[in-house]
RNA sequence: GGGCGAGUGGCGGAAUGGUAUACGCUAUGGACUUAAAAUCCAUUGCCGCAAGGCUUGAGGGUUCGAGUCCCUCCUCGCCCACCA
């Protein structure tokens, strides 16, 4: 027997390039029947890929494998998300042009991805920042424009006032630029949006459709619209329109001392227009905005605001109540205005007493009468309506109905909802990214790019400086235009638009990553979509997912799919934790595969990311660790290559066979472990307690190999062989190339890979003995082998007779069995 | 403040309400070796010489039986957060 390592250095890069060259993975998809898209999500492209990123595409390449195994027709695509910050900001800081980095990291990246035996069909690969698929990207947004679904305003942006940049809000570390750490305010831009809130409710209510997603992401999505149902009321006004509001709790209005409206209000200037203090508003306000968005909405921040000198109307007390303006109050969230009831919300109480505005009860606690004056907090709880005209005595549920009834009835009010969700700010003042497809015409106005001008090309001769808007802004080549309507002089928008709208539609263009006339070819896409398994990251569990989704059913409605969730199942992988941190450049506590793959192999590094823990929960990552899953390969090869020296069969003819005893408990033991397995690989899934149980079966067969496999009975041998055949089955998804070695070890020809998952034989499993655990009171106190086909009669005359047992019965009479069958048996007696 | 998770050996972690600590790492002892590495064998939750007792963050409850179900609390992690 050989002491050596296995030779992973050769056998590694001979199965991937036999992969390649039997083009595994690369899928027809005209065939549509047993259809698998198995997608993972495409990765930025950064320059060098650390095991926690590996964790992935691992995932990824064991469940495209193992399906593939199962017979199905699997789809697994890559890509690269390939527009972004990193790159730019490199750019600025004097590197590369971001379109040579970026292509050079892809090439790195595919290099790594090649070398780890994550197998894809390369011929599907789609680049985010190339024009053959930035031009779909565009035509996706004119299509949104067309159906009034994009659409400009001014909008507030995260400003840092030092680089001269707006910055994403994933850029604003602790309310401060992440590059210079200057506190970033709030500037007014005129933005892009996407209309996501139309769709608000059907992404919502679709959530119940996702039952095969984790319930936490959809919970948080749940949350992230955050829909309040309540009531919009008039407030009227002397001489101008009503001001509206929004509020969920209709059952204390009568209790609304005061009004208050956020300082962005667009009716704020013409209701003080003629106020004595205009000018005092006016430079609250403007304080009020200067603040960045943490500042403003930290809970230590202090509730601040001003009287505007008007008062509105109170429409169910009739009575005249101040009209405030307060930095506690956000524009973009219902009305932009709120009735305060100081008794009954905890913001309005604060503001009410720091201002001295009236507190009146309205709602009273059934438990204990509550008094305005004696008041400490808010009492936000349901209870009792008070002080509240007709509507005296009712409990706050039907308060709410009989009143909101009434204001319908009198059109001074209706339900409505209110959600969180804001619209999707979908501009970028920044270069690298896919260009807005929109004209400015002096004469014609806002126009959009006419389709068959597509796409919008990116300039690739820019200078990068840090000006706060996009240097595409000092490109006339780029700027000036004709208008496709007068043919007069037109300029192009500069901004571009963010990275999640690329990312939002990739897994429709890899069914036909090459067309040149449409985004996608609708007919493969809707036979292959929805994608059937779609793993990542859990830190995109809100944004992508929501903006993939509301993509998807735009495009459903304009007729393109016929689909309208894009995702059937979805696995959120954990984070692979190092010292306690998630692994980061910046940390210095990133694991690189490389030097592990050149000790190990690549297989060994694939099994151990497996083996940590269970996949979907983070997991610390041990060097030391890894050796184990080395070792295993090691014993795993070395038994192999024994039992073949040692003249096992070629091929297993169990039918000659009939096992003896120890045969029969490795058989037993090789079907257990393929019956786990399967199940393990099915539904969620459990790589980590997988691999340990084929790992269980190979010490079973290291046992029964013994010590001298000469000695081994003709019987053993072959039943030595099927062990070995259904072992490198268990082991060919995670560690795909010793598989491959070991199969043709075993003489065969065809890539394991085109061999078909094997099926348990369940005779096998069937015992003749079992051991049974004995309780007495629930504590074990002996175990016993018994036959199977034992009666109960019997199973109770040998438990008695147990020196073991009755040691505990101590003469006392069993009060009552308990009999689990085939396992345990507990013997109640008298304390 | 709201929502969601999670707390099991020295460590990563296993356990359809039915033998807690599978599998692996670490550690210790032994075999092989001139020696080391590798490999193989044994031990490895705690207390105890043993019989036995104790042990799944803490405390209660349900049950013949609880890591698992219910209640109260503590700690940690993640997401959201002045959302009317």
């Amino acid at each position: 027997m050989t002491e050596e390592t296995y030779p992973y250095q050769t056998i590694e890069p001979k199965w991937q390039a036999f992969w390649e060259k039997e083009r595994l993975f690369e899928t027809d998809t005209s065939r549509t029947e047993g259809k698998y898209y198995c997608l993972v999500m495409f990765p930025y492209p950064s320059s060098m890929l650390h095991v926690g990123h590996g964790r992935n595409y691992i995932i990824g390449d064991v469940v495209a494998r193992y399906k593939r195994m199962k017979g199905f027709n699997v789809l697994s695509p890559i890509g690269w998300d390939a527009f972004g910050l990193p790159a730019e900001n490199a750019a600025i800081k004097g590197g590369l042009h971001p379109k040579k980095s970026t292509l050079a990291n892809i090439a790195t990246m595919k290099r790594q991805l090649r070398q780890w035996g994550v197998c894809y069909d390369w011929r599907r690969e789609v680049t985010s920042c190339l024009p053959d698929y930035y031009k779909w990207t565009q035509w996706i947004f004119l299509k949104l424009f067309e159906k009034g679904l994009a659409y400009k305003k001014r909008a507030a942006a995260n400003w840092c006032s030092s680089c001269q940049t707006v910055l994403a809000n994933e850029q604003v570390v602790n309310g401060a630029c992440e590059r210079c750490e200057t506190p970033v305010i709030q500037k007014f831009l005129e933005q892009w949006f996407f209309k996501i809130t139309d769709y608000a409710d059907r992404l919502l209510l679709d959530l119940e459709k996702l039952t095969d997603w984790p319930e936490r992401v959809r919970i948080m999505q749940r949350n992230w619209i955050g829909k309040s149902t309540g009531v919009e009321i008039d407030f009227p006004i002397k001489e101008e329109e009503p001001l509206r509001c929004f509020t969920t709790r209709v059952d204390t209005i009568y209790g609304a001392t005061y009004m208050v409206m956020a300082p962005e209000h667009p009716r704020l200037e013409s209701l003080i227009a003629r106020s004595p203090n205009r000018q005092e508003i006016e430079s609250f306000v403007e304080r009020v905005l200067r603040q960045n968005k943490e500042e403003r909405s930290a809970l230590e921040t202090k509730k601040e605001g001003i009287f505007t000198g008007r008062t509105v109307t109170n429409p169910m007390t009739g009575k005249e109540i101040p009209l405030w303006v307060a930095n506690y109050v956000l524009l973009e969230y219902g009305t932009g205005a709120v009735m305060a009831v100081p008794a009954h919300d905890q913001r309005d109480f604060e503001f009410a007493k720091q201002y001295r505005l009236p507190i009146e009860v309205v709602i009273d606690n059934p438990r204990e009468p509550l008094e305005a004056s004696r008041l400490e907090a808010a009492y936000i709880e349901e209870g009792i309506l008070v002080h509240s005209g007709p509507f005296n005595g009712l409990p706050s549920r039907e308060g709410m109905e009989k009143i909101a009834d009434d204001m319908e009835k009198r059109k001074i009010g209706r339900r409505a909802s209110a959600y969180r969700l804001r619209d999707w700010l979908i501009s970028r003042q920044r270069y690298w990214g896919a260009p807005i497809p929109i004209l400015y015409c002096d004469r014609c106005g806002i126009l959009p790019v006419p389709e068959k001008e597509l796409p919008v090309l990116l300039p690739e001769e820019v200078s990068f400086k840090p000006t706060g808007e996009s240097p595409l802004k000092d490109v006339p080549e780029f700027v000036n235009a004709v208008c496709p309507r007068c043919r007069g002089r037109a300029r192009r928008e500069i901004d571009t638009m963010d990275t999640f709208v690329d990312s939002s539609w990739y897994f429709l263009r890899y069914l036909s990553p090459k067309e040149s006339k449409r985004p996608f070819d609708p007919e493969v896409v809707n036979r292959w979509l929805p994608v059937d398994q779609y793993i990542g990251g859990v830190e995109h569990a809100i944004l992508h997912l929501l903006y993939s989704r509301f993509i998807v059913k735009v495009l459903h409605d304009l007729k393109y799919l016929s689909f309208d969730e894009p995702f059937e199942r979805l696995f959120t992988q954990g984070m692979i934790i190092k010292d306690g941190m998630k692994m980061s450049k910046s940390k210095g506590n990133v694991v690189s595969p490389d030097e592990l793959i050149e000790r190990f192999g690549v297989d060994t590094v694939r099994l151990y990311t497996l083996f940590i823990g269970p996949p979907e929960k983070d997991a610390e990552w041990n060097d030391r660790a890894v050796e184990g899953s080395f070792r295993f390969l090691n014993r795993v090869w070395r038994l192999l290559k024994a039992l073949s020296a040692s003249g096992a069969p070629k091929e297993s003819a169990l039918e000659r066979v009939v096992p003896d005893e120890k045969g029969k408990v490795l058989r037993r033991k090789v079907h257990t472990t393929l019956k786990k397995v399967t199940e393990d690989m099915e539904g969620s899934f459990r790589f980590n307690t997988a691999i340990a149980s084929t790992m269980e079966l190979v010490n079973e067969m290291a046992r029964t190999l013994g010590e001298d496999p000469r000695t081994l009975s003709k019987n053993e041998k072959l039943l030595l062989r099927e062990a070995s055949e259904i072992l490198v089955y268990l082991l060919a998804p995670f560690v795909p190339h010793l598989a491959e070695e070991l199969w043709s070890l075993l003489g065969h020809k065809e890539s394991i890979f085109r061999a078909p998952w094997p099926e348990y034989d369940p005779s096998a499993l069937e015992t003749e003995e079992f051991t049974l655990v004995v309780q007495v009171n629930g504590k074990v106190r002996a175990k016993l082998q018994v036959s199977a086909g034992v009666s109960e009669d019997e199973l109770k005359k040998k438990i008695l007779g147990e020196s073991a047992v009755q040691k505990w019965l101590n003469g006392k009479r069993v009060k009552q069995w308990i009999i689990v069958p085939q396992k345990l048996v507990n013997l109640v007696v008298q304390g």
